[in-house]
DNA sequence: CTCTGTGAATATATTCACAGCA
DNA sequence: TGCTGTGAATATATTCACAGAG
């Protein structure tokens, strides 16, 4: 049913014009050019109107964008306006951080369970969240509907917990651990991979410098 | 002095290959065809060359790529056998979490201080780093030769951290707050926006589903 | 007269396909 | 013969530039 192709960068531009948005709702500025969102966010205003015309036509020409109007569509778009049942899968150093993190609840993104194998960290809650045994990944999953597996196990483990999320019946998972996964065509993989933004900026600082 | 353009999905592939071999190489497998790297990715065995041809000729026509070889180029093209000096600017939750993972200093980021603002922190250690005062952001700068700024401080402050490490003489920043920052050119900046991918997911889980 | 929305032009990235070296 | 390295072809993304709505 997907009409158009969406290009990533645009969807994290759209994102990061959102946020801008906010900002000047916060401000009480009611209208905004695409000049002006572009210059607040380090693009041309012609990528900003690009951008918004996959979607529709939100401005007035002569006159520009309501930002009320604007960043309502803009968090439609982004689906910021729907809940996910999310599952957390590892309760390491950065799972733990993660599970503090408000960033989640307030995109819609409701962390029902955190699994471990580690028998000292079952039992204990991080927030309002217990953490349970891993063997409850498929009961759970169902039990709870689960939309979204978060990875933060180590590396060696994270294809084989993929794998299973994926046959619970997970629709995407958001990866933190530093491992390509594979997954079926129609799942949803996102992956924040900080080692390869550390290498990437190694890479800049280092290169014909 | 810089010759070519690299396009930075080509670096982040070069990242991710380089910790394909690393695997290989762990199960002493010494020589690999650009077509087993791509699968092993996920990407296209012409992508892989067309990576590489950026920097040189690495393999052996008939036969493929010394594993041992052409990780060793690959590190040495990423400038992980260079060292930087990093400053932390922010304590809190994710700062903390950062300080203590190693894939940093296993690339070359030497941590050498770790600034905040809230007395309460200030005195303390993150594994073997001590947490000092904000106001030190410019002597310590100074005094350790810093190249490299991570900021995880929240989104108010990060654009006054940032011209701060700026005009103390960073090379770089990493910055791990919800902000767009505006830097002088020749500054690196990166990005790792998780609120930005958090939304990108939303929108991939949302979108035409 | 201003600023959006958008085709056309340009720039960039990926894939194809094959010449040529080991 | 097998696989790299690479021009040419294609696909994708960005910028230009302007018609037209308010």
């Amino acid at each position: 049913m997907k009409v158009f192709k969406i290009p990533e960068a645009t969807v994290m531009r759209l994102s990061i014009y959102s946020r801008h948005l906010k900002h000047l709702q916060d401000e009480s500025i009611e209208t905004v050019s695409s000049e002006e969102i572009a210059s607040g966010v380090g693009v041309s205003s012609a990528q900003v109107r690009k951008d918004l015309a996959y979607f529709g036509e939100f401005g007035t020409r002569g006159v520009g964008y309501k930002v009320q109007d604007l960043l309502g569509h803009l968090k439609k778009i982004l689906g910021l306006d729907k809940k996910w049942n999310v599952i957390m899968i590892g309760a390491g150093k950065l799972g733990s951080a993660l599970a503090l993190y408000e960033g989640f609840r307030e995109r819609g993104f409701l962390i029902r369970t955190i699994l471990d194998d580690d028998k000292k960290k079952v039992g204990s809650k991080l927030k309002d969240v217990l953490i349970e045994p891993l063997e409850l990944l498929d009961t759970r999953i169902k039990q709870y509907n689960i939309d979204v597996g978060i990875i933060t196990v180590p590396a060696v483990a994270a294809q084989d917990v993929t794998d299973r999320l994926v046959a619970a019946g997970v629709k995407a998972i958001l990866n933190f651990s530093p491992r390509v996964l594979k997954v079926p065509g129609g799942i949803v993989l996102r992956n924040v991979d900080l080692s390869v933004n550390l290498e990437v900026l190694s890479f800049n600082l280092s290169f014909n410098k």
